[in-house]
DNA sequence: GTGTATTTGGTACTTTAGTATGAGTTCTTT
DNA sequence: AAAGAACTCATACTAAAGTACCAAATACAC
């Protein structure tokens, strides 16, 4: 938030300095206004162009964003919901357990939890469920 | 391709327009500079912010449609990218088997194929980099 | 602190997935 | 028609994945 206000900032001023700079220049009268002109669209096509792509990506980012209600619907905990996520970067048990530090048997355990709570009988299915709820952030 | 040099012909007949109408003005004497700029400066950052968003449109939209370079550079087949789209749904060999019509042994084959063409060694994670290579339509 | 839910872990077992190898069939390309 | 790629299927095997059942440590709310 703090570098937004910081961007827009420099951008108010680059404005405005522009638009001086082109007072200035019309007065003493020995540049081109196509120059000027040419310069200026360029600048803001350029803001545009710049502008709008930050805005997308801010809309497409927070689609991390998870259905936490779903997630206490289904009952799924914490843990659950992290192994959920190593699945669906399509880690095996054994690396999964390495990653959260603990034992094949407790990854297990959690996924067949999972599976019953997002009635599924396969973890690729429940990869491709996850979606469908929007519980994890792919 | 039609439709894009439809638009940047309207584009430049619109830019020189303008630049015209701007020369004009100043000659008149009768409008602020100020005015011109300014009227110049929004219709670049709006011409800025469209084309932005048709390019990205352009990159985005047609995700649905799979990069089939991309698929004659792994030397996926056809029938591996039928299978490599039923693992993406979930189903487990056996369902892919019925679905195509076809015995367990011939998809598992497939499915030995894709892994090795895609380099992974696990069907979630062959899931997860025709993804990211936009090889199948999720 | 008592109870409930979570997290962890184990054993034993069944099922599914994946590998390796070989081979017959179909379809296309030259 | 011959060569090569793609598709098919089988057997035998190893490796994961998943189930069932149990149990202890931890956390957390009431």
């Amino acid at each position: 938030m703090k570098r937004t206000i910081f961007i827009f900032t420099i951008l108010i001023v680059a404005i405005l300095t522009l638009f001086q700079l082109s007072k200035y220049t019309i007065i003493s009268g020995d540049t081109k206004i196509e120059m000027i002109i040419g310069v200026i669209a360029i600048v803001f096509f350029v803001i545009g162009v710049y502008m709008n792509k930050r805005s997308l990506h801010r809309k497409r980012l927070p689609e991390g964003s998870i259905d936490h209600k779903k997630i206490k619907e289904l009952g799924l905990s914490k843990r659950e919901c992290e192994v959920l996520n190593q699945i669906a970067t399509g880690r095996s048990n054994q690396e999964i357990a390495e990653k959260l530090f603990v034992s094949e048997s407790t990854v297990k355990t959690h996924v067949s939890n999972i599976l019953m709570k997002l009635d599924v009988k396969r973890r690729t299915q429940a990869v491709q469920k996850a979606k469908e709820l929007q519980i994890i952030a792919f």
